[in-house]
DNA sequence: TCCCCACGATAACAGCATTCTCCTAAACCG
DNA sequence: CGGTTTAGGAGAATGCTGTTATCGTGGGGA
């Protein structure tokens, strides 16, 4: 069953544009049987569901291991939507690894938000509670006003984040983020500082 | 060919999971025949590129419309970010109108923005330039920081508040947004004034 | 009247997910 | 050791969908 999840990640690294991922060649792929297939898991949707899961959770595993390195609370708080959003970044050539999203794993990870809601709830569960935890702490020291419900505001920061680095550049026609640095940058200034002019009044 | 875009748009605003908008449907439902279809069209995704169009130049109008109601330029952003914010929002059960984006549109917004870009940019221009005039009004009355590259800022406002709308709710398992009119309050106040306390140092 | 041709009806074909059928070979048990 | 059970490999069969090709007809123009 591992060698489908081994396979399925091998072909997601690859796959260009969602076509060449079909059932048929991840059983190939992994030397094993059509039939073998169906005995493990219920159907494609359920493979795709446990690689998402896997990318979830390797995903919070390496932020985690990223906020552990930081101070206070604000840190780890920037650290966090600065290294989601390199994460979230389209694969540029290197390193398609297991949280890189490749363009078949972000269109099912749409239809699971669209027709699957409650399981991508589920699946999202790790990267959100690891933020809240990051916004307790920022709200704790101060850093964020308190009162707000940590729980929606971690699914407003992620979806921004996750979205605007897979998608604003496309939307906006600009070229590409050839420094993803700026425009990392440029997002945290947006979410920390705020669109409008702070004004003396 | 008006009658397919037609039928189109009826059965988009039907279609539950995506899997009843197929060719088939939508011919029989034009009233003319397959061969008629693909004359006109090279291919489905032609003419659900074609309903794409539209809905975002319907959504743009629509917009405008609202603009011309607003005094200051400050308030004509507002009145962009919560009008989008709501016709972004999963159409509860009521109007499937135009605008109103169905899990059919929504997949396929994601397959151009990830596997075509070219024409993704091309579509989502009325609504970019829509809010680069917004914006461009609102940094000459200083109601935002003068400078920025108002293209880039409008996608990055457009893909934050779209994908919000959508699916900030199901990523933070958070009940259903119940009261629209909240999570468009909230978004704001994020979108305006930042996350982070302001501090008098 | 005759020809052309746009279009409807419908069959044919291809890709993919899913299921089924047959069969081998290893494991297990007496 | 021999018989039986069973996991699993190979691949054919089914069904759905997008796409293309075939055939025929009815109406408009020469």
């Amino acid at each position: 069953m591992q060698r489908f999840l081994d396979a399925g990640f091998e072909l997601l690294a690859r796959a260009e544009s969602g076509k060449e991922f079909t059932v048929q060649e991840v059983v190939d792929r992994s030397g094993q049987s059509l039939r073998s297939f169906y005995q493990y898991f219920a159907g494609k949707h359920e493979l795709l569901l446990a690689l998402f899961d896997e990318a979830i959770l390797s995903t919070a595993d390496r932020l985690e291991e990223q906020l552990a390195r930081q101070d206070t609370p604000l840190e780890r708080l920037h650290t966090f939507v600065v290294e989601y959003y390199r994460m979230c970044l389209p694969a540029p050539k290197g390193r398609p690894s297991k949280n890189n999203p490749t363009p078949v794993m972000a269109e099912f990870c749409h239809q699971l938000l669209t027709a699957h809601q409650t399981e991508a709830s589920r699946a999202f569960v790790p990267l959100v509670t690891l933020l809240e935890t990051v916004l307790d702490d920022a709200a704790q020291s101060g850093d964020v006003p308190k009162g707000l419900n940590h729980a929606e505001v971690a699914g407003a920061i992620l979806s921004t984040v996750m979205f605007n680095a897979a998608y604003a550049h496309t939307i906006s026609g600009s070229e590409e983020p050839a420094n993803g640095e700026h425009a990392a940058t440029q997002l945290w200034a947006f979410l920390s500082g705020g669109l409008v002019t702070r004004r003396a009044g």
